[in-house]
RNA sequence: GGGCCGUUAGCUCAGUCGGUAGAGCACCUGCCUUUUAAGCAGGGAGUCGCUGGUUCGAGCCCAGCACGGCCUACCA
């Protein structure tokens, strides 16, 4: 391929030209071929696979529309430019210029009178017909993936669908989209680990945010009463099927709004995916038939712990672990100090009980307010905050509550995650004064809402995991020669 | 963190019992002016992930390491 180039420059080809002007592209040519018959286009891209046949040839030329053949015979382009399509490779970026006609094989074709190489390749594709398998160098090499895997531009392609979806929905709705700080000196809105960095100038330690929710709650309390952000949170945690360290993440808050208003929110935005997607509210995720219409199953916290665990066992923490135990869960080794709360242990039972089963859209609903420190009680019980998770396909795909906007009571949650942090929990809440300065000059009653791009993106493409719809998912370096 | 599996040509993969490394695609040469996984004939292409060990001899057996995949654990 290199020797190639060299002939090439010898016989005087710039093998780098510079722009480019098409006419139509591969598929606008197939499908108006009936009016295109007979007449001149010019096309442009990638060549993906070349049969030579003597004095004549023929090519697939691929772009970013579809594909279609060029037949390059000598009496048509002349010897100069025939030396050049001789000398061309599988992989080479050309444009063709020609007329629009039907092979003996009924294939649309382009009968090229002039023929411009535009970039030459200098390494070979992955095999035309199994195309690149490797998992490794898929992601590692995401364009070679691209080029040889149409499932995977239709994954990306429609991860973008999405986002202008949800964007879409929410202007709609007189949502304002927002961009909020990513470089943090205080992270909050979830419990989690964060990445750490410096700023040389100030001299300061910042965070990559783990969340939007702290900010965007202060545009709420700046009056903009709906906002909206899609960007990447960080967490510096495990990597498995549903977890990335860089993730894509959309958060909505809406003034005088509650958790009711966010589940009906939810409930349309999926509707909304589904049927510009799908064509319908039905659709299929690794084998499991999932049907988004509305309503969804709401089920609560703790009624879904006593299915699993038993009533009684509710009564005390005591209780709780006994009947832990009981199903086969160790509270033992559950993280923090020496006996697992209450509220970790039924958070644990979720995680291992309840979850995994919920594989019709669901609203996991009211939990307690010991893990929610951000969220508001319920009227009736104190120790009870509205709040919900969104399972579909055993997968939390967001997280959503009414919101607390009593200062002093933020104050005393906050200052609880602090003790807590204190005492080894790296994943508890610090005190942003800020933030609750915020609070005191006062904030609407509102709804928040969190959801999962990303996972949003696996279900609505029937991708296995997170990676398979991240571009370039975080990986490992490769050692270095 | 634990378990299982993988790593051989640019890609997809074989490699038997431990005996000097194989195929297809791609690439190069020749023939071929309607082919389409074009065809026919020929050719070049390898640090068998890395390091060490066992052995007369290692792609193959053993140990360690690296990277990855799947599962599991952790994880709002």
């Amino acid at each position: 391929m290199r020797a190639n180039l060299e002939s090439l420059r010898e016989n005087g080809v710039d093998p780098y030209p510079r722009r480019f002007e098409r006419s139509h592209h591969s598929r606008e040519v197939v499908n108006d071929f009936d009016r295109l018959e007979g007449s001149e286009v010019t096309v442009a891209g990638r060549l993906m696979a070349v049969r030579g046949h003597g004095k004549a040839g023929f090519a697939d030329l691929v772009d970013v529309k579809g594909k279609m053949q060029l037949y390059v015979r000598r009496d048509e382009v002349g010897d100069e430019q025939f030396a050049v399509w001789e000398l061309l490779n599988v992989g080479d970026i050309v444009g063709a210029r020609g007329e629009v006609f039907r092979t003996r094989s009924d294939e649309v074709s382009l009968k090229v009178k002039k023929l411009v190489l535009l970039a030459k390749a200098l390494l070979p594709l992955p095999e035309k017909w199994h195309g690149l398998k490797d998992k490794e160098l898929r992601y590692r090499r995401r364009y070679l993936d691209l080029i040889s895997n149409e499932e995977t531009r239709a994954v990306f392609r429609t991860r973008s669908r999405i986002v202008r979806i949800m964007r879409e929905f929410l202007t709609e709705r007189d949502f304002l989209e927002a961009e909020t700080p990513i470089l943090q000196p205080i992270y909050g809105g979830a419990f989690a680990r964060a990445f750490e960095t410096h700023h040389r100038s100030l001299d300061l330690t910042l965070y990559l945010r783990i969340a939007d929710e702290l900010y965007l709650k202060r545009l709420i309390v700046g009056g903009f009463e709906r906002v909206f952000e899609i960007g990447k949170d960080f967490r510096n945690e495990g990597m498995d099927r549903t977890h990335s360290p860089e993730f894509t993440q959309l958060e909505l808050y809406q003034a005088y709004a509650d958790y009711n208003v966010m589940m009906e929110t939810t409930e349309s935005l999926f509707e909304r995916l589904a049927c510009e997607l799908h064509g319908g509210t039905r659709f299929t995720w690794q084998g499991q038939e999932i049907d988004v219409k509305a309503p969804w199953k709401r089920v609560k916290v703790m009624d879904a712990v006593a299915e699993v665990v038993g009533e009684d066992a509710l009564r005390s923490r005591e209780a709780l672990v006994v009947a832990a135990r009981a199903a086969g869960l160790d509270p033992d080794d559950l993280q923090g100090d020496e006996l697992p709360s209450f509220g970790k242990l039924v958070e644990k039972i979720l995680d291992e009980l309840v979850e995994p089963k919920l594989t019709e859209p669901t609203f996991l609903i009211d939990y307690p307010l010991e893990i929610s420190p951000l969220a508001k009680q319920t009227p009736d019980d104190p120790d009870i905050v509205e709040r919900f998770e969104i399972f579909i396909a055993g997968i939390e795909l967001g997280n959503s509550f009414t919101e607390l906007n009593d200062p002093d009571e933020q104050v005393r949650r906050l200052s609880a995650q602090v003790e807590k942090r204190a005492g080894g929990d790296e994943e508890a809440h610090g005190m942003d004064e800020d933030f609750i300065m915020a609070l005191r000059h006062g904030m609407p009653p509102t709804g928040g809402l969190g959801i999962g791009v990303d996972r949003v993106v696996m279900l609505m493409t029937d991708s296995p995991g997170i990676r398979d719809v991240i571009l370039f998912p975080t990986m490992r370096p490769e050692q270095s020669e």
